[in-house]
RNA sequence: GGGCUUGUAGUUUAGACUGGUAGAAUACUCGCCUUGCACGCGAGGGGUCAGGGGUUCAAAUCCCCUCGAGUCCA
């Protein structure tokens, strides 16, 4: 749908969407832009643009429009006051991890946090009404602002003030009355400043009516009239209409201060802090005209560096005052922000990672490292995040909890670059020659050296314009979800009894059967579903092969034939089954909360898998585990269960079990119905959970951890078993732990030998080949060493047959009779195992007309094997132990002749 | 979920394509030289070549599996 077609036809009778009582009691002008033409609202008859295109734009910046100053802390408070004091909820902000949303992974908008997704439908659900919230809300798409334009955050504090117009709620005329008074009553803001512009909002299939409210070309806030649904050919009104009034409290901060960014006001102590520690002259006469065209130009080009460049020549800055005092604190405005945005999301439990949105965390850690770097600031990220989480929590008290979980995951995060910069490095080291864009892309997908990086490092010059679009084809392949569709129109739902009495054995009547599927009016046999895998069984006797659930209806899959439709059939769940997997279930929960306690907040459940025997919880998780956090967990989870707590099942409203335990209570991920079942264990663990479970902890009786693994970054995978299997695991493993044990000594014995082997080579060899040299001609035997000596002129020849040395030896004297006597060919053959080995020296002398890798293969062969090396030194070996005379035979006849 | 890279003394690594005695630097220990304190010379200890399996007479090297580290894409 076109905006700007919305936008014409809703402004063609601002009567019926605009004009807002306010606008009438006050006289408020509706007006057309001179430049664009775009219709707004103002007291100010003097006023002729939008303000986008007014004189005045951005004027506040060192001159404030009103008496009273107040910083992000303060404003939220004076927001907050009024909002109440006009009969509104004041709620908490929801996380920035957007848990109830599968659709997103971070919370975008205050309005994010009351929408829920039923099938493809989304739906509005209200704590209270009317409400407001300080919404912290993530954006990643203008990273590159932020710092640099005085007004770009990756995170911000969305004033959410929502309301359905009912017997407690309002509609346009209040929102924009009030909206009008917040300003003007609550933050002293002369009415002439306020300017509403009108603008439209679609999404999500309904769209509606807006007045954005700007002061001094500053948009603080926009109210969205969501009123229509469709398109606009073909729409109608809305059941549930909504305010949606979305503001930037950094904004209200910024227009009361006035000081050069938004970002001198919102971050409290710590940017004054950090500007001292680096020394910049903040020298106001700079600062204010030089942001204040960066405000202004920012509409005009598309790239910023773009508006830097014509700001710079504006204002008439010099490379020096750039270099010295622009460029650092876009740096330390960089920094601060997004270490702000990364303690909101990590203690809201995302990770840096190298998949989905914990990509993006990853990223602007490394844009804080690399900022650091490149300016030369030596900053103390633990200090920044003290300071900081000091000042937030006066807004946001929950961040105090997680405060030390923060520090340790940005700690690991920094050490990672580290480690992955020096790597790149090393690869781009390595590079002989330019790299072509084929070479590009293979660096890029396997060593994770981007083409940005090689620029910067000066390996290429230019990043090609055919790589993105190279890259992008490699990867166009989609997967599409397999969709069954079964015929299932009027079929009633089933009722679960399996969250009744849960029976074993049960009669019910046939709804509909087709092909090898049954439907009943009621089953106790579960469906799969939140990881836990179908129940086995029989209807009428048939084995259960599978069984779904469609919506409400549970669909069962059989072997044979399907009963009539209008029977009653006779079922029995596979008890054992279904215990085994049960107790797995709970297991699950137990291990979860064990994780967390040991490991930190971040982990959550990733996904889960049970089935009879064994059963697997993935965990999100920074590093791999140690046998130590292993040990840990199943400690904590036996201790869980040897304490035995009755498992609870509550069925709450959703919105009331969100508001009374958290999103915690998501860990299966989003729950599409309005009613949820909290499963609760104590009060160590409280989840939203459709699974069988056992009634007490004790019933588990043992859980045992059998192998954790790390699937991807930042996710482990626990796999476990838990009850009988549990013990059964315990008891092979102890036997195997016995055998393995005398393995290892084995090992160690053979290691021993080895040893004196060695001792035995140094000790002896000297005293061998002395001796043997020592003889000038004949044959001589020493410790089963034979030698066989010509004349003068030929080749000596000398070998050994005894297995009571091993390769080191018998390359050690081969080495020292060698070197010796350079006419020497030494040939020792000796067994081991099952095999038999071969080593042959040849002097220097000698190497060039006999040599060693000859010999070896014709020994080799009659050994039945074969052999090979260089000249002076070769090995082989056979298996055929009983021909060694024979080979030493041969090899005399080769070396003497 | 898919792909790719990678794992060798305490550390940095060579050797892998082409299977054949695991080598160097640095650190460490000892000795000599020197006695101006990141010097020179010599000797020595230190490696389950990530683990397991396969092929082979022979595997750090080739093949398979597992584990760890890293990275890109979805």
């Amino acid at each position: 749908m076109n905006k700007k077609e919305i936008l014409e036809k809703f402004s063609a009778d601002p009567q019926r969407y605009y004009n807002v009582n306010l606008f009438e009691d006050q006289g408020f002008e509706r007006k057309s832009c001179n430049e664009c033409g775009r219709f707004f609202w103002t007291l100010d008859s003097e006023r002729v643009n939008c303000p986008d295109h007014s004189d005045d734009t951005y004027s506040f910046i060192g001159d404030p429009p009103t008496s009273k100053r107040f910083d992000y802390t303060q404003s939220w408070k004076e927001v907050e006051s009024f909002f109440v004091k006009n009969n509104h909820t004041s709620i908490n902000r929801y996380p920035v991890v957007c848990r109830w949303r599968d659709d997103l992974y971070f919370t975008i908008a205050s309005i994010v946090d009351f929408q829920r997704v039923m099938g493809s439908k989304v739906v509005f659900e209200f704590p209270a009404n009317p409400l407001v919230v300080p919404q912290t809300c993530l954006r990643f798409k203008d990273l590159e602002n932020v710092g640099v334009t005085g007004r770009h955050f990756s995170s911000f504090c969305m004033i959410g003030q929502h309301s359905i117009p009912n017997e407690n709620g309002y509609w346009k005329d209040e929102c924009v009355e009030l909206d009008f008074k917040l300003l003007t009553q609550q933050f002293g803001i002369a009415k002439k400043e306020i300017t509403f512009v009108e603008d439209v909002w679609e999404g999500g299939g309904s769209f509606g009516s807006s007045l954005e409210y700007f002061v001094r070309g500053l948009e603080l806030g926009n109210a969205v009239f969501t009123e229509f649904q469709g398109d606009l050919s073909n729409y109608k009104t809305l059941d549930q209409r909504i305010i949606d009034m979305g503001a930037g409290l950094e904004r209200f901060a910024w227009i009361t201060m006035g000081t050069p960014t938004a970002y001198d006001c919102c971050f409290g102590p710590i940017t004054q802090k950090l500007i001292q520690k680096t020394g910049i002259d903040t020298d106001s006469s700079v600062l204010v005209p030089y942001f204040t065209e960066i405000a202004k130009n920012l509409e005009l080009y598309d790239d910023l560096s773009q508006v830097r460049k014509n700001a710079i020549k504006t204002t008439g800055l010099s490379d020096e005052q750039i270099n010295r005092i622009i460029t650092p604190l876009e740096g330390i405005y960089l920094i601060i922000d997004h270490i702000r945005t990364l303690i909101f999301a990590i203690s809201d439990g995302a990770l840096p990672s190298n998949v989905g949105g914990g990509y993006n965390l990853r990223i602007m850690l490394r844009r804080i490292v690399s900022t650091m770097n490149r300016l030369k600031l030596k900053f103390d990220l633990d200090e920044i995040i003290d300071i900081q989480i000091d000042y937030l929590k006066n807004t946001y008290p929950e961040l105090e909890k997680t405060r030390e979980d923060v520090k340790e995951i940005i700690s690991i995060e920094t050490g990672r670059y580290d480690s992955s910069k020096q790597r790149m490095q090393k690869i781009v080291s390595k590079l002989d020659k330019e790299p072509k864009v084929e070479d590009l892309i293979t660096l890029y997908e396997s060593d994770g050296v981007t083409p940005e990086y090689l620029k910067e490092m000066k390996v290429i010059s230019e990043i090609p314009s055919t790589f993105y679009a190279k890259l992008s084809d490699l990867h166009q392949s989609k997967k599409q979800k397999e969709q069954v569709n079964l015929p299932l129109e009027g079929v009633s739902d089933t009722e679960l009894l399996f969250y009744g009495d849960d029976p074993r054995e049960f009669d019910a009547k046939v709804l509909k059967s087709f092909e090898n599927f049954v439907i009943l009016d009621k089953t106790a046999f579960y469906a799969r579903g939140g990881g836990q895998e179908p129940d086995h069984g029989d209807i009428g006797g048939q084995e259960i092969i599978d069984i779904t659930k469609h919506g409400n209806i549970v669909v069962h899959e059989i072997k044979g034939d399907v009963p009539k439709e209008g029977d009653t059939v006779s079922c029995r769940v596979d008890a054992k089954r279904r215990e085994g997997i049960t107790k797995n279930h709970t297991s699950t929960h137990i291990i979860n909360t064990s994780a967390r306690s040991v490991l930190g907040s971040w982990v959550w459940q990733h996904s889960a898998f049970k089935e009879e025997d064994h059963a697997r919880l993935d965990i999100t998780h920074h590093s791999a585990l140690t046998n130590d956090d292993v040990k840990k967990i199943e400690d904590t989870a036996n201790s869980i269960i040897g304490k035995s707590i009755p498992v609870k099942i509550e069925n709450f409203d959703r919105g009331t079990a969100e508001q009374k335990y958290g999103f915690r209570i998501y860990q299966g991920g989003v729950v599409p119905v309005k009613s949820v079942r909290i499963v609760s264990i104590g009060d160590l663990d409280i989840e939203a959970c459709g699974g069988t479970h056992v009634v007490n902890t004790s019933d588990i009786e043992q859980i045992k951890i059998t192998k954790t693994k790390r699937i991807q970054d930042g996710v482990v995978r626990i796999e476990f078993v838990s009850g009988d299997s549990a013990k059964e695991f315990v008891k092979k493993k102890q036997q195997d732990s016995e055998s393995k044990e005398k393995e290892e000594k084995e090992k160690e014995k053979e290691k021993e030998k080895r040893i004196e082997q060695r001792q035995i080579a140094k000790e002896r060899i000297p005293v061998i080949a002395k001796s043997l040299l020592e003889c000038k001609q004949g044959t001589i035997t020493v410790d089963d060493i034979t030698m066989e000596l010509a004349d003068s002129g030929k080749a000596n020849f000398c070998y050994s047959t005894s297995d009571n040395y091993d390769d080191v030896f018998h390359i050690g004297l081969g080495e020292a009779l060698c070197k010796a006597d350079p006419k020497l060919v030494y040939c020792g053959l000796f067994e081991q195992g099952e095999k038999i080995r071969v080593i042959v020296y040849a002097g220097e002398d000698i190497s060039k007309e006999k040599s060693a890798g000859e010999i070896v293969k014709s020994i080799s062969q009659i050994l039945g094997g074969a052999g090979g090396g260089s000249p002076k030194f070769a090995q082989g070996g056979g298996i055929e132990k009983s021909r060694k005379e024979d080979a030493i035979k041969n090899a005399k006849s080769m070396i003497i002749e």
